[in-house]
DNA sequence: TTGTCGCATCGATATATTTAGATATGTAAA
DNA sequence: TTTACATATCTAAATATATCGATGCGACAA
């Protein structure tokens, strides 16, 4: 899996992209069920949702009319690990 | 120490600044060590050196006419830290 | 088929970010 | 002082990003 750590940085550098995130830790959800979390239209949830999916920080199931997104939590796992080697940071998880 | 992670997300969502931390690694430089590893302006490097450092990730210490300026590595190992607890990504470290 | 629902995409606008050139500021040397 | 140097700040332009309303498209129901 090619990890770029600006891009998964990037992909985080935003507010409403990290509470989706937040959001989708304990539980899969729709994108209507999303965007009812957020004062933001459709669309925009929309676009953050596909910037999350480019950066494969999210999964995305089609059911019926439905897509579902839930948290890779692995590929989130595994690019905080590249993200701290790169930054020489691997004591970060004794805090 | 108020942290941010979006914020610290944002600092580190440019190619530019990742490259100047990953310089810094070793060895505390000056501003004029670090646009000469870049081939950018000198305004558009204390840019991002003042991004680096509003958001604690680098110090700044002034000596004669020079200032250098050096890895946080305190503030960036926490910072890492808060943003794996966030996204619940504290096995990072294992990889 | 027609209509409706859920979501993605398009088009446009507002805002933020990055960057360079010009200039200001502070420090040390001549 | 005057000058040169190192860095920061200002201004403006280019580019990228976030956002909305409108629209398109696929899936299901009537």
């Amino acid at each position: 899996m090619a990890i770029d750590c600006v891009e998964f940085c990037k992909a985080l550098g935003d507010d409403t992209r990290q509470r989706i995130l937040v959001l989708l830790q304990d539980k899969e959800l729709c994108v209507s069920d999303i965007v009812e979390a957020f004062n933001m239209s459709q669309p925009a949830i929309s676009h953050h949702l596909n910037v999350l999916h480019q950066t494969n920080l999210v999964t995305r199931r089609k059911e019926g009319k439905q897509v579902f997104y839930a948290v890779n939590r692995e590929n989130v796992i595994y690019c905080c690990g590249r993200l701290m080697a790169k930054l020489d940071a691997e004591e970060a998880c004794q805090a």
